[in-house]
DNA sequence: CAGTGGTCTAGACCACGGT
DNA sequence: CCGTGGTCTAGACCACTGG
């Protein structure tokens, strides 16, 4: 169960373990795992090590410590929807729905001013505009239209995003995602929306601006979408 | 600068240490700190110790670390506005606008099902009911529908309502309030929204459902809110 | 009372970054 | 090469919980 000869940090391991007991159901929400004593010594390691799993575990929501009694798997994950910056394919899955995309344009054009400022990029450069609407069981659910700069994702091509974006981002580009600052407002649609969406003009609409920066700052996409308003809410978990 | 006979433990005597540097400008963005064995020595504590502040202060946005070069202060506190549990009030003043109340109904019910569902409390179970037209700088933004359970939130008068109803759960009651659970739609406004908001019939709206919960997990308030599509986005930042 | 998590020590070796 | 953070050890004492 833990390989001590691995360069995978033992106590990483230990989390992978006590991650996937909890999603198989073998550990349920309530229950009180070995304390952190046992822990060490049936796998031989420092009680320090067992403790650092535990603590990103709580970190994470899926572990629950109280003083005194012991390490408890937590009633839920908060941390699951909680800030979620997911893809619009994630999302669609997530709700159990299943995603896909009709391509309506992609453009190699100068960039325009307020779409080169807000990725940081000189005017004129050369951007990706892409026109997407969004199904969701093969219903219309969202138009969306994405600005990348040409320079930084190279190599973007029709087939690409047809098929998932981020995933050739994260996967084959290896960039990885970092923050994103998101605006949600509501709108009303006008005849094109319409059509593109099969709603009447007049029709709510939820309209989603988003601007995604890489880990180390670099701004990647703007995103402008507009989601029909009968088929879709936006949830988010709050802390204060 | 430490002491170490506090009951208050060390690591966190030093995260509130570092903390007051950065808000205190003496730490800027982006410089480095002393290494955690040159911190270690210089306050005659383990490195270990050190480090726990450093790592809480890393979950909390405040440092970044990097391998082989040392720790440093982070560029901006993604955390600040990240995930903003804020009241209406707090958030109107964020924006620079004046908020105000206008107060319709203030009523003392039995509580219906499905607000009882969401407190956790049993059906029937008395409920205050609170109507409130949102201005800011004098200009209705949004309607607000709140349900609180009486036997929880004692003691709530019209007063205490027009004024600021969080002020009065944290600093009066004493609760501390956790996390909360937000859905955001768009909607069209009906004969009645538009009276309130001073809109025309059909008009685009931004509708917020919330459930609001005590750190302790306790269900606090639920509110229903339409704001003025015209006059209101909802901002907010993503970690992927 | 025994067992738990919370805090802390004084070391150790590693992989990485920059000189 | 040296200094950094990343990982890990084998102990220790404390405050808290429950029986």
């Amino acid at each position: 169960m833990i390989d001590k000869n691995s360069p995978v940090p033992i106590y990483f391991q230990i989390e992978e373990y006590i991650k996937s007991s909890i999603e198989q159901n073998e550990l349920r929400p309530g229950d009180m795992l070995p304390s952190e004593r046992e822990y060490a010594e049936s796998l031989g390691v420092s009680r320090m090590t067992v403790r650092q799993a535990f603590t990103n575990l709580v970190n994470e929501g899926y572990l629950v410590r109280q003083k005194g009694r012991g390490t408890f798997v937590a009633n839920q994950k908060i941390e699951q929807s909680l800030s979620g910056l997911t893809s619009f394919t994630e999302d669609m899955k997530q709700r159990g729905l299943t995603p896909s995309n009709q391509l309506i344009t992609f453009h190699l054009i100068p960039g325009p001013k307020n779409i080169c400022e807000k990725l940081e990029i000189p005017e004129h450069s050369p951007i990706y505009e892409i026109l997407r609407v969004r199904l969701a069981d093969d219903s219309p659910m969202a138009i969306e239209r994405s600005y990348l700069s040409a320079n930084l994702v190279k190599g973007l091509t029709e087939d690409i995003v047809e098929h998932s974006l981020y995933e050739y981002i994260e996967r084959t580009l290896q960039f990885s995602i970092g923050t994103a600052t998101q605006t949600l407002e509501a709108t009303i649609a006008s005849e094109e929306d319409a059509d593109f969406l099969h709603v009447d003009v007049g029709a709510a609409l939820l309209g989603i601006q988003r601007l995604t920066k890489l880990e180390n700052g670099t701004p990647l996409e703007v995103v402008y979408s507009l989601y029909r308003g009968d088929r879709y809410k936006f949830m988010i978990d709050l802390k204060r």
